[in-house]
DNA sequence: GCCTCATAGAGAGGTAACCTCCTTGATATT
DNA sequence: AATATCAAGGAGGTTACCTCTCTATGAGGC
């Protein structure tokens, strides 16, 4: 029974619940290629980073093109994913362990750790896409497609930490 | 620019952003009071569900009323919280130690404990719960009063994980 | 009354996904 | 050169889960 006045705390129940929701399928169908959601989203960033690239460091533009799509700073890699860049390192590693990124030194700056796609890492990327595709599909499948509209909407609202991004 | 197809693993990083940053900001507000919003989760679980309750084990209706609302079984605390029995057993350590649960023998199964709410947690719980609306408003201030309830209505959807509960 | 089976809770031990603080190099600034 | 800042990772911690196993209890069959 819907009510017309939501308690905003039980919206950010139903918010986590539908998340837990979503995060265990996710891991259940991730698990047969030896990854968890939070790997493959890094997997996800690494490949997807060229064309969504949405800042580099300022006044870095031209002296970072980094070598074409599948290579992240370490540093990079943690802001795509909104964790600390320390965490980012943990992932790296795992997926290192794997065989799927390796790390090259940055030459434009010797600080820094380009994570690189390996062709294994390309490729699983991309076939554990499909699958993840279908396996939204159905989870957001209740939707009806311009109830999705509305949610990526509203999400998309709530998900960014500043209100109307420069 | 909205995209008119959203692709559904899209929406899935969508709401998993829209989530952590709400869990950020729950345990920001938590914290003062000693809480994480898991626990609190608990504590108000204990404490709602009366009213609420879903279920009870198949035919213990009437041989288990459990003395009134804030007390739970371990078991039945899990479901409510949809976690593993065990790691509800871990919550309720945590709050037994902050003193805001007890452990009470259920006087009708002599394997079960009830977990039920001190004063102390009783009174935390409503403090938490007046703070935790502000905070939530706050949160979902970015959706018109409308858009909240159109996002209330597609998380319900989302949430539960029988699509259409009896 | 026994025997078996299921159940409730918790002990042991593990993992993923975060975090902060500190160190080590490298770069940028003065 | 001196200093401040930055990139990455080492050390170590926390939360929120999990499974597997143990013990005590309860419930049904004979």
């Amino acid at each position: 029974m819907p009510h017309d006045d939501p308690d905003p705390a039980r919206l950010g129940d139903l918010l986590h619940a539908a998340f837990r929701r979503l995060r265990r399928r996710w891991a259940e169908q991730l698990a047969p290629f030896g990854l968890t959601p939070h790997q493959f989203r890094a997997l996800d960033a690494l490949a997807g980073h060229t064309g969504t690239q949405r800042h580099l460091h300022a006044g870095a533009e031209n002296c970072r093109p980094n070598g074409g799509p599948g290579r992240l700073r370490v540093k990079d890699l943690a802001d795509a994913l909104r964790i600390a860049p320390r965490s980012a390192t943990e992932v790296v590693d795992l997926l290192e362990q794997k065989g799927l990124v390796e790390r090259v030194p940055d030459p434009s700056d010797r600080r820094a750790t380009l994570v690189a796609l390996t062709p294994r890492g390309t490729a699983l990327r991309g076939t554990v896409r499909e699958d993840r595709r279908r396996e939204s599909e159905e989870y957001f499948a209740r939707l009806a497609p311009e109830d999705r509209v509305e949610l990526e909407r509203l999400l998309r609202l709530l998900a960014t930490d500043a209100p109307a991004p420069g």
